[in-house]
DNA sequence: TTACTTCCTGGAACCGGTTCCGGAACTAGT
DNA sequence: ACTAGTTCCGGAACCGGTTCCAGGAAGTAA
């Protein structure tokens, strides 16, 4: 316990440059005397310090993380990233935004400190500006994001749009020509991508959606059931609702359990993301899949690449959606 | 960008010692003094490297956190845990366990390269031997586990025995005498408080629990529906459901709602933890709520305590389940 | 004036690795 | 036998802070 290179030196009757050498594999060394090292390595049981590792590197071999305070719904990304990071030898470090302004300072001090070799960030809401410009200040950075199109800026994303087209044929498939739609927040670039490719999708097919058709809302499960319930007691007739995340669709569920209406026979619910809640709603949700276990890793390796400053590397992954049909279709 | 602590000293025309000092508030400096490096800190835009900062003082300032691999379902405490160590200065390293053996192996080498100063562990499946070890090796370890009483090692955990308890009083207000119980993994001594408490508090309002109304199950949805379904057919007779937790809460639901049961009108449910998926259940799940975030904060203070070797360092810490009354009763 | 504190400050060692550079010993070439 | 080139190794500087210890200056009491 506590053995230092120093010790290791000592008992092999060499000097600390050879034990490095010999720790590093760095060629260069009589094999006889690399033996040696080894044992007095086993002997003493050493580790070298990590401390004194990322001081002498002056690299930390540590990646931060930030992820928005709400959406712990990326606990999946979280999971690969930290797998894949630590097979690559890094380590995770997870970072708080949750005081708004003050986490931001916080975060600019670590990065001044180097705390961290790169920075791995999912939707980063009000703090975007920030993050540029850390990245123009040449931080490696990979964002997890799919709200924005923004070349030039690493990042992974989902096929959006062609996941809003799987819901659609589905549903065509499922014989439903009457759609209703819960969308997520206008501004951002997934919506609009989910809402294109469906609308697409069933134009391709000869139906045109109409407008009253089209619900603008929040992701939130309650907006939803909330705007469901409406266009129920309006007498909006619609024979399928096709949610851009999963707990709107739940939401929608609760809504049409209320009136009475049978799932799937009267109204079809397909959702969007595939958040373990999918499988446990009644009936469980048919939703697009957004494989957030391979985004993780995608992005984790995307960013140890720019770490590394590899020349090829990738601007971005864009890894694909997929149908899963389970009760609510 | 960049600037080191000899930078600032010969800036402000004083030694490292000196700027140290400043740094770090240890008195014994004139007020001038101070100004100048304060200023020459301000004009470097100086920030002391993280690295060199761990290397010096020996100890890292890093928390490690073990989070079993399936079990996401605790990211409420893992997001309080990083807030509470931020606010204290301290950082939250994610460890891996999902590659077993392997993992351990690889924890056990950066405990021993000192990558961080204290270990917060939740519900260490079959890891618990040898997060023993480490601590016997005194590593500052907490526990966050409910499942073990395991009196020396510092734990949180929630009132079990009382939340079975107060499912159980609800149930019995609401006048429901014929409950059928859903329990978790028998090996469990989460499993075996929450039945427990339920059964005691039923005995003293005189009801005595048939134990044909208590279904071994294992904390999963699948399993919980299928008891459900099957209890159903078997003709058993039941106005509610006690699910040890919520996932199998819902899983309860799906299979009321497959057999027409109106919930709660011919059986209620409560389940236990209160994750998010309680509120988009559909009716919204009554349930038994484990304060996450409280837990996470309590443990993550209670571990530094220890880090700093505080001498009145609790043992461990309880805190108290809630009952949270939603649709489902 | 001297002696003894008290207040401030700086030099230098130290933490535990990595890395540059120089040199010894040995091999090979002529 | 002398030179040139390899191979292997160690001394010492260095990364950027903290901390121990010594000592000068100023203040106070004898």
């Amino acid at each position: 316990m506590g053995a230092t290179i120093a010790d290791v030196a000592a008992r092999a009757g060499v000097s600390k440059t050879t034990v490095s050498r010999v720790l590093n594999g760095k060629g260069e060394t009589n094999e006889n005397t690399v033996l040696k090292v080894r044992q007095a390595i086993a002997e003493l049981d050493y580790v070298p310090s990590a401390g004194a590792l990322a001081f002498a590197r002056g690299s930390t071999r540590t990646i931060g993380m930030l992820v928005p305070d709400l959406a712990w719904v990326y606990s999946g990304i979280v999971q690969s990233v930290v797998d894949t990071l630590e097979a690559e030898g890094f380590g995770l470090r997870m970072l708080s935004v949750s005081r708004g302004e003050e986490s931001l300072r916080s975060l600019g001090l670590k990065v001044a400190a180097k705390s961290f070799d790169g920075l791995l960030v999912i939707e980063p809401e009000g703090a975007l500006d920030y993050i540029t410009a850390l990245y123009e200040a040449s931080l490696p950075i990979v964002l997890i994001d799919d709200r924005f199109h923004r070349p030039g800026f690493p990042y992974v994303a989902t096929t959006n749009r062609e996941g809003g087209a799987q819901a659609a044929r589905h549903l065509l498939e499922g014989g439903r020509r009457r759609p209703l739609v819960i969308t997520g927040p206008e501004a951002y670039g997934c919506t609009r991508d989910r809402l294109g490719g469906f609308v697409d999708a069933y134009a391709a097919a000869g139906v045109e959606i109409d407008p009253r058709y089209i619900v603008w809302g929040d992701f939130q499960f309650e907006s939803s059931r909330c705007s469901v319930e409406r266009a129920l007691v309006d007498g909006v007739e619609f024979d399928s609702v096709f949610a851009h995340n999963d707990p709107s669709a739940a939401g929608a569920l609760a809504a049409l359990h209320a009136a009475g209406r049978e799932i799937p026979r009267d109204v079809a619910v397909v959702g969007f993301d595939d958040v373990e809640l999918a499988s446990y709603t009644y009936p469980a949700l048919t939703t697009i899949r957004q494989p957030m276990r391979e985004m993780g890793e995608a992005a984790a390796l995307l960013l140890l690449e720019h770490v590394r400053k590899s020349p090829e590397a990738a601007a971005s992954r864009i890894i694909p959606t997929s149908l899963v049909v389970r009760g609510s279709t």
